[in-house]
This record gives structure tokens, sequence and C-alpha cells, in this order.
DNA sequence: GTCTATAGGCAGATAGAC
DNA sequence: GTCTATCTGCCTATAGAC
């Protein structure tokens, strides 16, 4: 999942949201502050100031950035994958990637947080979820009719369960910094969908 | 699962306890303060520093009281119910009363904080996850050899994947504020368990 | 056990010069 | 865009009286 700037944010205004989204990632929303940036960067609080008026704001600006790469990367999945089992490996693996850099999903640490973020990150929050919940229907009901996968009931609630499944095992791997435990309880949540 | 109070702490001791488990469940670790605690509690945080000399050892004493109280569920478990399923469904009965509380289970929300945590703290978190993967590859072994499950592969890992699935399942329902959400991946879990 | 008083540090934030 | 200077408030923590 590569880098996609189409924004007319500054250059410096992207470093901040690189460094931040490493900080929201292994720390939590509430574990990292504008000195972090700050010291990293090279500049005091007081620009940061100047790039995004609060912290809330940035941390508007640091989902919705999060979510549009994740969107950009279904899009590729879906014009890129013709098969619906392959393109929930897919998924998964852009989880794993983020796994492998010893960062959680974004959404995922901030749904742990939710009760003391700030009004409009929540909604942001909500609206990943719910996007990626309407990709992976999509997706199921598309295996369903290829005849690749074996779903009872309703595709919503199985997609549901694969979100819950694939941030539950990231969450788990972080104390045990192991991979692996990602890894086998996503294959073992395909095995369970195929045909 | 109810109080099970057995060890030399003062009645202040507890209820701070009490009060600080509600903050670490619903905010974090990180998002509640000694000034929290004192607020509710009314006394000053100088007296809450005579029960617990600092935040590391609050959060200690924190999760070693939660994972005990744990303990005690599980064994209530394994005494009242003969059978696998049952067992099972106890175990994810435990994580919806907490989320019926509005609480994301304890070493779930410290799991994501788990960077920030102090050392102590972490290697609590740990023997937690491994208890209960220990006691559900106890239950999994149980219920195969009744012939009540159909599994394949590694009881450990099948382990892990129930774990990561309720607490994902929990983590998810947060935001969402939904028990629904909860009930119906788990429902969905075991059902793909059963024989 | 609980208090007052106090410390030092860091948080997020703003004004205004350059 | 970035800086210095400054603010207010909160944080964890300690000393010592009651």
């Amino acid at each position: 999942m590569a880098a996609a700037r189409a924004n007319n944010r500054s250059r410096t205004a992207e470093r901040i949201l690189d460094i931040a989204e490493r900080l929201v990632q292994t720390r939590g929303f509430n574990a990292f502050s504008y000195g972090d940036i700050a010291r990293e960067l090279g500049i005091t609080t007081a620009s940061l100031h100047y790039h995004f008026p609060g912290k809330a704001e940035l941390g508007e600006a640091l989902i919705k950035r999060y979510a549009q790469r994740f969107s950009g990367a279904l899009g590729r999945i879906d014009k890129e994958m013709p098969e619906a089992v392959a393109k929930l490996r897919a998924y998964a693996g852009l989880y794993a990637e983020e796994l492998a850099g010893k960062r959680m999903c974004m959404c995922g640490i901030l749904a742990a947080e939710y009760q003391t973020l700030p009004e409009a990150m929540r909604g942001e929050v909500i609206r990943f979820f719910d996007d990626h919940q309407r990709w992976l229907a999509g997706v199921l009901a598309q295996g369903q009719s290829q005849g690749k996968l074996r779903l009872a009931g309703s595709l919503e609630e199985i997609a549901e369960g694969i979100i819950s499944t694939l941030e539950g095992a990231m969450l788990i791997a972080l104390p045990y910094g192991d991979t692996a435990r990602f890894d086998s309880t996503t294959s073992r949540l395909l095995a369970a969908l195929r045909a």
C-alpha cells in the first residue's frame, strides 16, 4: 500500500502526518504529544499549530488520510483480482503489512480510545469500519455467486465478523510482537469461509 | 462474575481499584489520572499514593485482580458445566457482560497501549492471555474427545483465534455502542467450531 | 489514613516578531 | 513558515502535619 498524495497539503504537513501516524498506531492517540512530533521533525510545537490548529484537527486529518489510503488499496484489489478468495487474502494482507511494522490498525487503536476522542474523530472511525464492511459484503456476495465461498446468513454480519477477527488478531499480536499469531488466525478465518 | 475479595487490602484500596478499573476499561490506562479517581472517591491524590505508591503499581494491582476474578469464573465454569460447547458459550458470556457495561476487556485495551505500559504491567497482560489460551485449549480438547467439536489443526492456535475474535468483536462494538455486533460474531464463531 | 502545601514537568495552545 | 516567549492547566509525586 504505497503513499498516494493528491492533497494541497504542504510537504511539512505530510511529514507531520507521517510521524503522527506512526505514533498513533504504536502508542495510541492519547499517548503522544505535539512535543513528540516537534522533536522528531526538528521544529517547535508552535510551528505545528500553524499546520494543524489543534490535536483534534490533526487527528481528523490523520484518519481521513489513512482511510483514503485504504480506499485506494481496496480499489486496486478490485481491479487486479478477479477472485473473491484472493481479494479477502489481499485484504488481510493489508493489515499484515501494518503489523510487520509493529503497527496496529489506526482505527482499531482509536476504537479502544473511542470514549476519549474528539467528536470529529469519532465520526471518521465509524465511517472507516462502515466502508470496509460494505466492501467486504460485496466481495462475499461475489464469492458466493462464483461458488467460491460457502456462507450462511447475513453477508453484513459475516463482514463484521471478518473485521472483528482481523482487528482482534492484530490487537493480540501486539503484546507478543508476533506476526505468526495474526497469520494463523487469518488463514483459519479464510479457510472457514471457503466452499 | 461476582466480586471475590480475599486480599489483605483495605476497603479504600478496593474502592480505588473499582474506580480505576472502570476508568481503564472505558478510557484506557493513559487516559485517566490519579485526579480522576481522587475526585470520584472524595479524597486527595496524596492519599491515593498512600494506597498505591504510583500509577504503575496501581496498574499492576489492577490487572492482577482482574485476572484473578477471571480465573475464578473459569473455575466455576469448569465445575458447573460438563459440556465443552456450553463452556465456550459461558466464556464468551463473560466478555458480553463487560460489554453490557460499556467496558472493553481490560487486557484487550492494555494490549492496544502495550508499548506505553510500565514493564510490570506488560508481563501481567501476557500472562492473562497465556492463561486463557491454555484454558481454552483444554476445553477444546475435551469437546473434541466428547465428539461435540469438529476441529482441524493445533488446539493452541484455535484457542488463540477464539481470543482474538472475542477481543476484536468487543473492540469494534465499542464505537458502535452495539452489543448485537459482539453477539452475532460470537454465535458465528461457536457455530463454526461445533461438530 | 488523610490532609495541606508544594514541587517539577509536560500538556495543548496563543501572541507576536522575524 | 518558523521562531521565542509565555500562559494555564494538569500530571505524578513527595514532605510533613494531623
